[in-house]
DNA sequence: AGAACTGTCCACTTTACATCA
DNA sequence: AATGATGTAAAGTGGACAGTT
């Protein structure tokens, strides 16, 4: 892994440019998951891989690799105990990165390339890989199967790719997050026009408050009698009339009395309860 | 049973690089 | 052409959790 530099002649600039588009679609990591993760976000994301922006650093001879492993930790290789002392999460990455780095020292070999020794001293740090168009695409189709990955299939995309299966990982993890990402934004707005709707749903019925207030003043007084004492139960729709100290039978304007009842045990629970 | 260890996930952050004004 | 702002994605970090020893 690494900027494979043996020579400036051996290697190649490919670019590419283009834009990428979304589509997404349910679906549920086979993995386990704990509570307080929220797999309700993730979604397949299918890409136009042609449209994809991307730079890619490639070899002359034909695989394009990446450019060069992310920082110190991947320089490290076979350096276990040199990080005992870290807490129990860093000492597990130094192990996985351990064993992984001496398959990518492999995977190196086999391609006849390595760092400089300039570059492997590491004058700015880690550099970083960019995948190829061909990796991208793997890993796009890969997580349209499955967004997560188990173990076995990790270690394979990783050697289909010839990346490290941590590299894989950290793809899919920030695949999900992209995911998840892009799904709140879609949520945002959904929430954003309903809120808008509600908006006006509640001007609207704030201006026919007004109205019928308005409505009412000029109406003579028998007629806001009316208004007043007859209410409809909105689930029975029984229109009928509030017993009132000025209602009585001899109103013409007054309804039938009749008993209401109740629609369920819990008046508070049931539109019947205003009636 | 429970402590230690391990592997995986996620959320958040850092960083290298590309692009654009 | 140089440069600073900005966006994107790879990678780092730390905590939580589940499974295993």
């Amino acid at each position: 892994m690494g900027i494979h530099d043996d020579g400036a002649c051996k290697t190649a600039l490919v670019l590419r440019l283009g834009l990428s588009s979304t589509v997404e679609s349910p679906s549920k990591p086979d993995n386990k998951q704990t509570p307080n993760r929220n797999p309700s976000f993730l979604k397949f994301e299918a890409t136009s891989f042609d449209d994809e922006p991307s730079l890619t650093l490639g070899l002359s001879g034909g695989g394009e690799v990446d450019v060069k492993p992310a920082g110190d930790l991947y320089r490290q290789a076979s350096t276990v105990s040199a990080v005992s002392s870290f807490s129990s999460g860093k000492v597990k990455r130094e192990r996985e990165v351990s064993s992984e780095e001496l398959m990518e020292v492999e995977n190196n070999n086999n391609n006849s390339s390595r760092l400089s020794d300039e570059d492997e001293e590491g004058v700015n740090g880690r550099k970083k890989l960019r995948l190829s168009k061909q990796q991208s695409a793997l890993l796009e189709e890969s997580f349209k199967q499955h967004s997560t990955l188990n173990p076995k299939q990790k270690q394979a995309l990783a050697r289909q790719l010839n990346l490290k299966p941590r590299q894989v990982e950290v793809w899919f993890q920030n695949r999900r997050a992209r995911t998840k990402l892009k799904q709140t934004e879609v949520d945002c707005e959904l929430l954003k026009k309903c809120c808008e709707t509600l908006t006006d749903e509640n001007r609207r019925l704030q201006k026919e408050i007004q109205e019928l207030k308005a409505l009412k003043l000029t109406q003579p007084f028998y007629m806001q009698m009316q208004a007043a004492t007859l209410t409809m139960c909105p689930s029975c729709e029984i229109t009928t009339a509030v017993a009132d100290a000025n209602a009585n039978s001899n109103t013409p304007f007054s309804m039938a009395s009749k008993p209401h009842h109740f629609h369920n045990s819990n008046p508070l629970s049931s539109p019947s309860a205003a009636c």
